[in-house]
DNA sequence: GTCTATAAACCGATAGAC
DNA sequence: GTCTATCGGTTTATAGAC
């Protein structure tokens, strides 16, 4: 689809990533995207419009690299499925720190922002929904609600792991480490006795 | 201390729970907390020594909350203890919320402020501690490292679920559910088979 | 659709009276 | 110590030409 509209927000991620949602000045986005400001007050309307914007294009991407896998792989069981998809976004690439910082910045915001809850509820629905289906495939007895309560631990903890690891609190490697501990943790926790 | 002082402070609080550290004004800051824009500043100097004090007297106030217990309330287990302390953050009164909210936006902000860094690793390092002391109390078998692991991801989570909370995306009492629910999972991954 | 130029609003900070 | 008044820089947003 519109391509400029598409450079403007990928344009848009990488200041997020490096100023932050705070940080954001329009004009520095204009510069960033080599357009003028008035252009993307014409394609996003006001600065919210910019913002709401660039967190849908964000999500669309993750789900991109979260499900782009190669054709010849050996197909993945349930578990190292489950593992892949919450350790993609724990890895030190421009694309996933930028995502990642993105979204951590749009979470944060959103605690000021009412503008922003209602996209963002949506696309953490549709994330937590996913890594339940996942749980319920690795462990088909537990009842619908544990899976879901466990999804929804895991993927707020992927956040708060994330937010360490982006504000230099945590490396990368023992950042991975935890959540992969804490998918065992839960696993534990869900298991049959 | 001055009183004056500390009237603008709280009032300070009470506005970076409502509009975040970006959103600050100073002068709504000063019409929250009755003085004018002038006075705010012959006090701090500038913005950043409003922030500065700011979390200084937020980071005392938490302290104070988290330590204060009725003198002739029943000894606590420390299954209990470790409850009682990690749900502290997830109460929905004013304090708890200004608290949380203002600890989330400096943990935010330190993602692309690095001064705000050094603070921010030892009072986390602090905090891991103290539960992986808990969690030893009540897994007396477990491993230190298992235990230091376990307090990561549960303050982690806690964070995560915080910021969740805060911006709407989940309710107060779901939210206590998850961080027992989680309290539990680790329990459950720290036994002794 | 895109740019340039600029209006309008906002906001941090200071001067000076009391 | 405290207030009123205001300046000057910054930033969002719009008008109008092409």
């Amino acid at each position: 689809m519109a391509s400029r509209n598409t450079r403007i927000l990928e344009a848009a991620a990488r200041v997020i990533a490096r100023r932050g949602v705070r940080g954001l000045r329009v004009e520095e986005l204009a510069a960033e995207a080599g357009v003028s400001t008035g252009l993307i007050y014409y394609h996003f309307k006001d600065r919210t419009g910019i913002l709401r914007h660039t967190l849908e294009f964000i999500n669309d991407r993750a789900e991109r690299y979260t499900t782009v896998r190669d054709a010849d792989a050996p197909p993945l069981g349930p578990r190292e499925e489950l593992e892949q998809i919450l350790l993609l976004e724990l890895q030190d690439t421009a694309e996933v720190r930028e995502n990642s910082a993105a979204w951590g910045e749009l979470r944060a915001s959103a605690v000021f922002d009412p503008a922003l809850r209602e996209d963002l509820a949506r696309a953490t629905l549709v994330w937590v929904q996913e890594v339940a289906a996942l749980l319920g495939r690795v462990r088909p007895m537990a009842p619908a609600a544990q899976l879901a309560a466990a999804a929804e631990r895991l993927t707020a903890l992927l956040e708060g792991l994330s937010t360490r690891w982006l504000s230099g609190g945590l490396g990368i490697d023992h950042a991975r480490t935890l959540m992969r501990g804490g998918i065992e943790a839960e696993l534990s926790g869900l298991e049959a006795r």
